[in-house]
DNA sequence: CTGTAGTAGGGTGTTTTCACCCTATTTTCG
DNA sequence: CGAAAATAGGGTGAAAACACCCTACTACAG
């Protein structure tokens, strides 16, 4: 590994896919990967025997380690590694949800190879890359603490994940430790919060938020 | 384009996935990708105007024109290409349903380099791969249309589509302009046939089946 | 030609879900 | 410090979901 470049690690559990943005990226200028990982876990083992990455590409929906909590490890104890989100969703709670995570940048799987080397560049550049998902505004409002957001409570996580079978609300309760009613509360504000009608709205939402894995 | 080689395309929404894969396999002795699509409608758009492929390397989960729906078209139009399917899914009845539809293979997004050229190997020589996800008797099975399965019918399909949604069951009857009752009857079918015991898990399901997409 | 599977429909009663209403702590923040 | 959230809980009634039961028509296969 010679110590030259901006190093950049990627993390995604599809090894094709991985395997192949390696040879893309190698291809930029003054970029190399420098290790891969195929989940959070693997990363933080793999990141303590290895240089501290410039870069890091990180996929949101893994086993064992997704994104969200990667990218949480990764502002504790990295804090000076810079995250690139690289996702198959654009949805909108998503995103903030990374950016809120420290992300500097958030870009689609159905990208082409020019717009991550733009992202690269923009991200050692400026700190940060913009585009239609993530706006500058929106980078500023979180470091700055400005962003008014729709805060999805510890228990209200625990309890969206649980909607997510075939547990009727009592059951959830007895799972969560709580009252019927709590859980009751619960549902309520989230459906409140987020517009949703219906438990298999919730359900819906909950899988795409990422709370839950299918 | 020479005409040396064996013919590949590649079918897949994400670019950076389909760029990085289009590398990989150049790299392959013998195999080259003639031309690339994001969707089913763009394959078809694009095969008049090419060579016909010898190997189609087909997702599943994509916009427009999914691999269901592509693969049923490649059998019909196509019936001397041969499909090996690339999912992140490794759900049996996915498995099957693809099998069913003249996939000669399937893998996972998650596999080694080396596995999608054996795979690439095996489906010129034997004219199938098959792994832990599909075997020989399957293929056989299918072949010959001795394989048990749990078939879905049209209406069930459009009802499981419906039934990721907040509508209830009532509303999803007037869509479909049915009977409430035969609703409860689409419903209550696929509970006993695929074990399910709610409408949450039903929903579940259909995700999972790739019947209604996120 | 007769049975079996698939599709469409009906009835009834129980359980679950949802939509409102409300109170009492504890935490957090200006 | 005091107000405002967040958290946890309660009650009631209507609507939806679910679990059983059943019939009738059509298609197609042995």
């Amino acid at each position: 590994m010679q110590n030259q470049g901006i190093k950049v690690v990627l993390v995604d559990d599809h090894e094709l896919l991985r395997n192949g943005l390696a040879r893309i990226i190698d291809r930029f200028e003054s970029y190399q990967v420098i290790f891969e990982a195929g989940n959070g876990k693997e990363f933080i083992e793999s990141v303590a025997e290895n240089e501290t990455p410039d870069i890091i590409l990180l996929d949101i929906s893994m086993p064992e380690m997704d994104g969200f909590e990667t990218a949480k490890w990764i502002k504790k104890n990295l804090p000076y590694s810079r995250i690139l989100v690289l996702s198959m969703s654009d949805n909108e709670s998503t995103v903030l949800r990374m950016i809120n995570l420290g992300a500097r940048g958030y870009i689609l799987k159905d990208s082409k190879p020019a717009i991550l080397k733009e992202a690269f560049d923009n991200i050692i550049q400026k700190g940060y890359y913009s585009n239609d998902l993530v706006n500058s505004r929106m980078i500023y409002e979180v470091q700055h603490g400005t962003l008014r957001k729709i805060a999805i409570s510890q228990r209200e996580e625990e309890f969206l994940q649980l909607v997510c079978s075939d547990l009727t609300y009592k059951e959830i309760a007895d799972k969560m430790n709580a009252s019927p009613r709590t859980v009751d509360n619960y549902r309520d504000n989230l459906f409140v919060k987020f517009d949703i009608k219906s438990r298999v709205g919730l359900a819906l939402f909950a899988i795409k938020q990422g709370y839950y894995h299918i």
